[in-house]
DNA sequence: TATGGTAATAAGTATGTACATATTATTCTG
DNA sequence: CAGAATAATATGTACATACTTATTACCATA
């Protein structure tokens, strides 16, 4: 019997994956411990655990203290999204960005806004509305709240020159958020700013950003029609 | 001064998240090198090490060897979606889950479709159409095509207890995939099956998924009207 | 038969050390 | 002075060891 000698976490891993999908060890089978798994590749436990550690993060394997290791009945698909400031998106794709402030001001928020943010119902907060372009062709249209309260600065940028995106990210840090995906049909005043009929199926983005306690940003992203996320699993 | 002694790789991470957070290291700016961060906290390299990596995975440090650490300028927020077997997504919104076969046959696939899972144009394939139910509302439809090729006992099951989603993912694991969101306006005849109105907006997902060089299976879901995928980020 | 304590166990983590590797800076050579 | 060889450096990883913690299994007690 040839001994591979597995050196590394990677090839750990690697092996393991290889083991799961070729059904060596089945769906809901529990898996030898981490310190079998280390006398028979001929590596440390620490290498093992770092191996296993990177699976079951991906939710191939399920972990628990003592119980030990086994494999995911029904393992949950984990797709990671990267959501990146849209200059960066439409400038991968190869074309120009730019942005077009349409509306700014303060103003007091619908009581949806303002409960979703926790603000007070009679608060003001800045609203923005802008449309960010790919060349000549609308990408996305952008409605905004940002708390005042949270980012004060905000109240004194125009954002003519940097998107209210890329200034917030500099300025206004946040350390937690909700993200959500999901369809609507335009309206018409949409539909005029993004160049398609009304009631076309669009891609909708709300993102809600927290620093600590204080709501931060709260912005709804309404792309062209035909965008599609992607990710790979 | 207060020495308040990191002794976990958590209370790591935390400190150096708060530190980024109160803008304490600003985006772009480098951060010290683990050395000094361990002598500092008082821990061993390699404890820093953990807590450094996790948050870099983030995608809040950008590190490179040699190089050193920094702060990410414009960090890329990784939203991380859960896409779990449909049963799972009603039962855990505590509706009961029932499924329905519309539609079971072999045979050759469009163009594109035999393009995207790399199949031969005149190879026939499984075609599965089905309605995913929660409670006794549709919850979303499924339109699949099956590489018999990759997964040949699927010829044989019909798919009548068990949802396609279920069976394969049982019995066809799978090496990797490609997921994407996004948004259509439904045809009359999937706007029957959902019991919305022709043209509704609704939320889309495809997904691709291979074992080694072979497709297994690629799959469309559209999702009932005002469906919404969440996630934290 | 409950129940509550206790021992056993497997993963989780911390540490010091050593070496690997990528990248930058520097020095040497033509 | 250009370009190649080389040194320096920060992160990346491996490993042996020791200890921690969550959870289970078992056993004793009421």
């Amino acid at each position: 019997m040839t001994k591979p000698e597995f050196r590394s976490w990677q090839s750990v891993h690697d092996e393991v994956l290889r083991r799961i999908h070729t059904r060596a060890w089945k769906p809901g089978e529990m898996i030898p411990h981490e310190a079998d798994l280390a006398a028979e590749f001929g590596c440390a436990r620490a290498t093992v655990n770092r191996a296993l550690r990177q699976i079951a993060a991906t939710g191939l394997l399920d972990r628990r203290r003592k119980a030990g290791t086994r494999v995911a009945e029904q393992p949950v698909a984990k797709a990671t999204l990267d959501i990146a400031v849209i200059r960066q998106e439409v400038e991968a794709r190869g074309q120009r960005y730019r942005h077009q402030l349409i509306d700014r001001c303060i103003e007091k928020p619908p009581a949806a806004t303002a409960a979703a943010m926790g603000t007070d119902a009679c608060q003001t907060l800045l609203h923005l509305r802008a449309l960010h372009m790919a060349d000549t062709q609308p990408y996305a249209l952008e409605d905004r709240w940002v708390n005042l309260a949270a980012v004060p600065d905000a109240a004194h940028e125009e954002f003519a020159e940097t998107s209210s995106n890329e200034w917030l990210l500099k300025h206004a840090p946040y350390t937690h958020g909700e993200i959500s995906f999901s369809a609507a049909n335009v309206s018409q005043s949409e539909a005029d700013a993004l160049d398609c009929a009304a009631g076309a199926a669009v891609f909708v983005l709300d993102r809600l950003t927290w620093n600590g306690s204080f709501s931060v940003t709260k912005v709804r992203l309404v792309f062209a029609e035909g965008h599609a996320m992607r990710a790979v699993i």
